[in-house]
DNA sequence: CAGCTCATGTGAACGGCTTTTACATGAGGT
DNA sequence: ACCTCATGTAAAAGCCGTTCACATGAGCTG
């Protein structure tokens, strides 16, 4: 019994009751400490209080916990997202970047579902639930753009809403995992990871020709302006003092 | 000697003679097919025909072997984004696309020094010579966004090019990480990672402020037009026929 | 060429991890 | 009270990373 750890709160008996919440708990902690690949299944066990074998009753094995940990991760993540998004208001295109910023935070705060549902390494294709899981939250996505994209200003050529999903999922996905988590890789950066990403969607709509107007005594934007942010009053650009 | 392969060409004498060189050429054809997860030291020992202990001599352990690829993948992307670069020839909206493809033709091409790169989860700031040859890569990046900051026209405010490079990083190793590989999560995209790259970049620029006319007949960009692109001609937009 | 030295490789061993198998426990239904 | 089956344990096999004492022989020195 020398995996038992006497720092157990309530004394159990054979059975532990609640064992697979326990390990899935204690795998998020320890990805969390030492990444996915650090994360052994042996400690999870342990931390339960439960002998090395006593996991394999919950999971086939440790990438089905993993995966586990991941398709959760996807669906806190959906939440998260739904919620920023808050069904396109107060308008489309403070709700789209509010569902920008989410996704960082998320990222951010985490990084053990983060990890585990971008850098685990895991084969999409083998777990259905999983993937589902993870398009049901980019679905929140495409549909914030389907929304956006409904908005573009008469006069240009509409992008198509797909597309501009996916864009702005790699963009978030992209300054979330190299900028992102304060373990990984951080460079000195001029600006924090939040602005920069909110400059860079900003750009992009402004590039899709979509008014980005956005100081704070300004009226809420149109969204029928001209097609470009052009004109009097915008001479800093959505990027701050940035040296 | 249950380790020794005999498919070695050459009968080799107690010593190896170019271990080093061949422990790093095994790992980056384990890490291909497996992942930087799925390598193993002893793996690679094997590979090359010695015992499981020799990779010591060369290596402190597995993590500085791994670091060593991530190192020597740095170097290689340095060339690489220096030779698409071209010192900005013959234009420098054209050189910079070249750039952006050839961030995702290398992490296509070379998968095993990507992941090695940015998904091995190692403490970056435990190794000064790899994150200085991460730094050199990005720098080429971040040449190529100084010069095509000092080129944004005229009456439009500058975007700062350090701001710019790592909006560009970030999109194309969001899409790079999330589209860009084969075996990774590939899902059903209405178009090729490639197309949805450059389709990003040149809305950014646009979004800047930058002409991003490329029809195939037409003049070279002169690239102190009116600050958008929008006029006649501009039908399509940067993207193809996506659905 | 003889001899020395040290980088490089070997064998064996330790501890830890994953996974399997036979067995133990006891919660919940009959 | 009894049975049954989900849940947990113990033990073992096989792998891996890592270390240490020891073996080998390439290359220098004279």
């Amino acid at each position: 019994m020398s995996w038992r750890k006497d720092q157990g709160r309530s004394e159990r008996g054979y059975h532990h009751g609640n064992l697979k919440e326990a390990l899935l708990q204690a795998a998020l902690d320890l990805i969390s400490k030492k990444g996915p690949a650090g994360f052994t299944f042996a400690d999870a066990a342990r931390m339960a209080g439960v002998s090395p074998a006593a996991p394999y009753r919950h999971f086939r094995d440790r990438d089905e916990l993993i995966a586990s940990i991941a398709q959760r991760g996807f669906e806190q993540f959906e939440q998260q997202l739904t919620q920023a998004w808050d069904d396109g208001r107060p308008d489309t295109v403070t709700a789209f970047e509010r569902v920008g910023k989410a996704y960082l935070a998320f990222a951010r705060q985490e990084p053990a579902f983060y990890s585990a549902m971008f850098e685990s390494g895991l084969p999409p294709d083998a777990n259905p639930a999983l993937m589902a899981a993870g398009e049901r939250a980019f679905a929140i996505i495409r549909a914030a753009a389907e929304r956006l994209a409904a908005l573009a200003p008469p006069g240009t050529p509409r992008p198509p809403a797909m597309m501009m999903a996916l864009h702005i999922w790699s963009m978030s996905h992209g300054v979330a995992s190299l900028f992102g988590r304060g373990d990984a890789a951080r460079r000195k950066l001029p600006m924090s990871a939040e602005d920069l990403l909110e400059a860079e969607v900003l750009i992009y709509l402004r590039g899709l020709g979509f008014p980005t107007d956005r100081r704070p005594g300004a009226t809420p934007p149109p969204l029928n302006d001209k097609p470009t942010g052009d004109k009097a009053g915008e001479k800093a650009g959505p990027w701050g003092k940035a040296k």
